[in-house]
DNA sequence: CTCTTGAATAAGTACTACCTTTGAGCTTCA
DNA sequence: TGAAGCTCAAAGGTAGTACTTATTCAAGAG
């Protein structure tokens, strides 16, 4: 995937640290990893540095690179999420995930109410729409759901929340992987979706935080199984 | 504050991107770093790095580092944080945080009193005592009240919300340093502290969630102003 | 016997010089 | 005109060397 020597190198290290294969409190050092990867000095460094500002590690003289323990980690980093997700806790980081969407989705639905351009509440009306049209491919309709998810986020018009979308790509692609999913998608799912969009359109927070809670009490319901 | 040369470096090279003294776009050379701050390739391409993996810059051959447009900065890195408190678009951010936190900490009360420990339950009715007995001191209030929403936000049992108690500490403690706190803390808005505090200690989740949906409506409408 | 002092040393930090690779943009030629 | 190929600037990567500091541990003082 990543083309550079140090990205690679940061592909080895950091799923091995992410899924506890170096445990926190471990210590490597630049020469062992240079040695260990066959790459320069340079390389190591630049890798480290970037796990440090990850704040995967620490680097400290005379020590070596010790490997910090969880509570420590920039959980929100993208390629942190994804080594959790590819790695073994994954069932509980999709718990984690789930329940970060169903704070954040029902808020930035009322924001996207009161702040979506018309344009994004049309697209958004033409997604909930095209959802109910591929309740038959759930590979379709995968696609569908990220966009409407994503779309709502961005049109919140909060940069915060708009940046959760590959989060909720990551939970959604997720769940559907794992056949986490029914086999098809809920009417009463899609249903709201739609609702959604409408309450959206409309200018209606109230209604629009509504309905998303119901979509993700729904889904946090189905995970607890 | 940072002791390396890479980590000087970068704050330097981060704030002026963040604030857009750098607008994306823009593009840096490695050599023209070198020269402008007196320092080594090597320190220059690991501050890059880092830059590069806080998705603030890009780099490609023969083209030269280039600044990445907002959508794609990694937003919950702390030092971007940071960085955009410190800069221009404070009020912009602060708003944008605040609506993140008006988000997640309510959902994170709920779980919180399905999840706190004794030990976590009782030590947030101290600090929510505490923060009754501190309304005449701003700064010891403070205290309280950062330590009050870190410790519920661990207490939800959820890694991606813990990690929020940062952004927490620096709205709190942001809107006090710009005054836009009220003078003295509202006691309506004390007494739902301890409301959540006994709502979790009693392990009653939808109580937990409302008292801190009120509080946080009220931080919300004292920002509009 | 404890506490301070200071030397040895290990590991990260930083600089330099040199070579390799890639891709943007120009040139050439069918 | 447009596709193939050339050029070279800028990033990518390696190797060697020197520096800086924490840690450690032993010697000596109180």
């Amino acid at each position: 995937m990543t083309s550079g020597l140090p990205g690679r190198l940061l592909d080895d290290i950091g799923p091995a640290i992410v899924t506890g294969k170096y445990p926190p409190g471990a210590v490597l050092r630049t020469e062992e990893l240079e040695r260990a990867f066959q790459v320069s000095r340079t390389v190591v460094r630049e890798a480290l540095r970037v796990l440090e500002a990850m704040r995967l590690v620490s680097s400290r003289r005379r020590v070596g690179i010790t490997v910090l323990p969880r509570v420590d980690w920039n959980l929100y980093d993208p390629r942190v999420i994804r080594w959790r997700l590819d790695g073994s806790d994954r069932a509980d980081q999709l718990r984690s995930l789930t329940e970060l969407r169903s704070a954040t989705e029902p808020v930035a639905a009322a924001l996207a109410a009161a702040r979506a351009t018309p344009e994004q509440a049309g697209r958004l009306t033409e997604l909930a729409v095209q959802l109910r049209s591929t309740t038959h491919d759930l590979d379709a309709f995968l696609v569908h759901d990220i966009a409407f998810h994503r779309l709502l986020l961005a049109a919140s018009g909060n940069d915060m929340f708009c940046q959760l979308g590959d989060v909720v790509d990551a939970v959604l692609t997720g769940r559907t992987q794992h056949h986490l999913m029914p086999p098809r998608p809920k009417t009463e799912a899609v249903r709201l979706h739609v609702e959604v969009a409408e309450a959206v359109a409309a200018g209606d927070s109230a209604r629009a935080e509504g309905a998303m809670r119901a979509i993700v009490t729904e889904v946090m319901e189905d995970l607890r199984k």
